[in-house]
DNA sequence: AATGAATGAGTCTTCATTCAT
DNA sequence: TATGAATGAAGACTCATTCAT
């Protein structure tokens, strides 16, 4: 009986492996190549596996890219809402803890981020089946409403618009993130990139221009001194 | 000899109004389904002409893609290049007139501009040839020399990297215009445009937050007075 | 020792029975798909069994077809032969038992039929395996052989080419069973598949003009009150 | 204008030259392959074009078959009709004359006629788009009709059933035809082809039995000296 | 015997690019 | 210049067959 459950197991965990597998290859190659340059032949080849069997584990070519996108996208989205959603933090915490959600998905999985990136975020609208557009879109409502929260709570600027706040958001750490990616800063060293994604919260939060509140100055100051945690609230007077 | 020039200069212009009819499809084609969604046969039908005069016109589909994106580029770029080497100008003025010469571009031809995001922005970096991706990186590169020497000149945060300052800007900017774009601000009138616009300006040099500084506030405001012309200086004490 | 006999048989019977379903399984899958149409995962899941054990009892997809044919055509061509070789009956009394024999057939197992008719009957020569074609063909040589003799005895027009006179039988009955297989008949009861089948023969030998033949006329009458049966000789006068 | 005209003209003449030839090249290939056994490159290849070249004739392969049956089939199908619904000629008559179509358009293109046979008449119900299926149905449903006015005009036998006797026909030919198609017949000699045609459709309306009338042996006779020509009605007393 | 994962050759189809007119 | 037919390389996908367990 053991044997015939280990049998079982051990062939799922297999197949399971063989399919991380692919997926894993897949992930490299469209960051190397984008979706459109990357052949399932690369795929397979990557993964040393034989042409066919990636149909065996993916009906085509576009199953392949939307697994990819799940599999890293849904885990990024569940934390970003857990942060996003979290009444007991400030809305400065939020940013700052959406900053580290994202920096530390690049930490972990820089390629699988840039596929994300490229892929995902902006690509022809008609190209794609809705959901993975929709899945970026709805990332960015979520924080829209999380702002619009705020803003009810007076802790955002009453005249700035929730849904422009979240795009400039996203927009400053893809692009931060992207700075990186594409090599336009060349130390990516850790500490780099804790300081880049500190600075990307701060600027948010409180502007680049000097000396703008002495407050501010003193989180963001601190924000430096924690980093690497889930960011503590800085108290503002 | 009147004659022969008037017809050289007609011919000559009447083959730029084809190239240019050509450029203009392509444009709109690449914008509505992206560069790799789109056939030579594509743009031949939207600009009404055969399939083999493309050919006549443009080496490849590449050189197409290239055309387009040095035509847009290349005006954005020494607009932005005016605004960010104007000596004369505070990191305020500076920060604003960029963002008012991007907002420009895309009141001017979204289809343009949402083809230079799709296609230049982001891409994978294997990819293109190097201009493509390089234009886009030197803008980023230039904005940061600009972030430099305001920094030197203590107009800007010290512990701000000026790189990523420039990225962060562009990123805004570029995830601004994208809901645009991409349909999540539904309001897209020239108003609501001109709100974006200076959001984005205001966001980055003072932050989202509350009550961050009175003179920036000030400025918030006389910004939004001036909307539509090249903003004058909003002075800082 | 008898345990180890009954072991084997029962085995023996086990395997049989196995190989047996598949068989069937491809009859059915065959006769609704066709031969190309039909993957080994059809017959398998068809079969209820795993795909590789299709290969087990088979050396390949051809083979399969080629089993088909031969099991169900193996016993309809001695069935045939038997007929058309009785010395004791007449010519009239043979065409009958011939469309006995193929509508006894269609009876038992229209799907068969169906996967014989199409697939064995006709396609293309350079497709497949001599004895496929051949079979069809040796069984009207055969047919041939029992027109001559009877004509040799008087029992068939003298300007009639015996080759042709067993194309044309087979091609009625074909066709025949084709109106049912297809569809083109509605009423698919057991009666008029036997109206059916003496139609047939009897058109065969005596035309479909009225009033040919006042002895055919009864032979055709009694011929109807006999089906289901071998028939009888209708005695000509 | 003369110049333009004639330009359009032969280049008009010129594609479908070469349209035609891909389909000529098409019925060839599939009468020696059959469907599933011709590949585009044998198509191409038999044709002496380029393989794209197919594509730019023909949608793809199923519709490149489509095209193949529809030309050969709509001629086929309209000649059959004149026949079968001439007010003023016999059913004997009519039965010669169906004979006659068939028998020519195989004297005409043996393979086209064998295309028909073989990817028309018969092939799994589901594999093609109903037309081809249909088309073929629809002939024996046209010819039933004819030998059920027939029947009311006591033309035929009152207890034949005319779908039945209409699939006899057609069987009969198209096995005729068959054993011209597979070789079984050796002598394939224009008289014989004749011999056949004649033997086929007097099978069909006297029978094959010796002696049966004396007025068909006479019209049989007859038929045989009019060979070659639209059959004059053989009347019957 | 039984399973179903793994293999890879064979095809269709697309589409950038060339070429004859 | 203008046209669109012609070319063929590239790549997605299928599925018969093999193989390890």
């Amino acid at each position: 009986m053991s044997q015939r459950q280990s049998k079982s197991e051990e062939a799922g965990s297999r197949e399971n492996e063989r399919r991380r597998t692919i997926l894993r290859a897949a992930i490299d190659v469209f960051a190397r190549k984008g979706y459109h340059g990357c052949r399932i032949a690369d795929v397979a080849r990557e993964a040393g596996v034989a042409y066919g069997l990636v149909y065996h584990y993916f009906k085509n070519k576009d199953e392949l890219l939307e697994t990819v996108v799940e599999t890293g996208w849904s885990g990024f989205v569940s934390r970003l809402r857990a942060v996003a959603e979290d009444e007991s933090s400030s809305l400065e915490q939020k940013v700052h803890g959406i900053a580290e959600v994202a920096f530390e998905a690049y930490r972990v999985d820089p390629r699988a981020v840039k596929v994300l990136i490229l892929e995902v975020a902006r690509s022809p609208a008609g190209t794609q089946v809705v959901s993975r557009q929709q899945a970026f879109l709805d990332t960015i409502r979520m924080s829209a409403e999380m702002f619009s929260r705020a803003q009810a709570a007076g802790e955002l600027r009453a005249d700035a618009d929730p849904m422009l706040c979240a795009s400039l958001l996203f927009g400053a750490i893809e692009m931060g993130l992207t700075a990186f990616v594409s090599g336009l800063v060349e130390d990516r060293s850790p500490e780099a990139l804790e300081r880049a994604k500190v600075q990307i919260a701060n600027s948010f939060l409180h502007g680049v221009l000097p000396g703008a509140t002495t407050s501010s100055e003193v989180s963001w100051k601190q924000e430096k001194a924690s980093s690497g945690t889930r960011p503590k609230a800085g108290k503002r007077s």
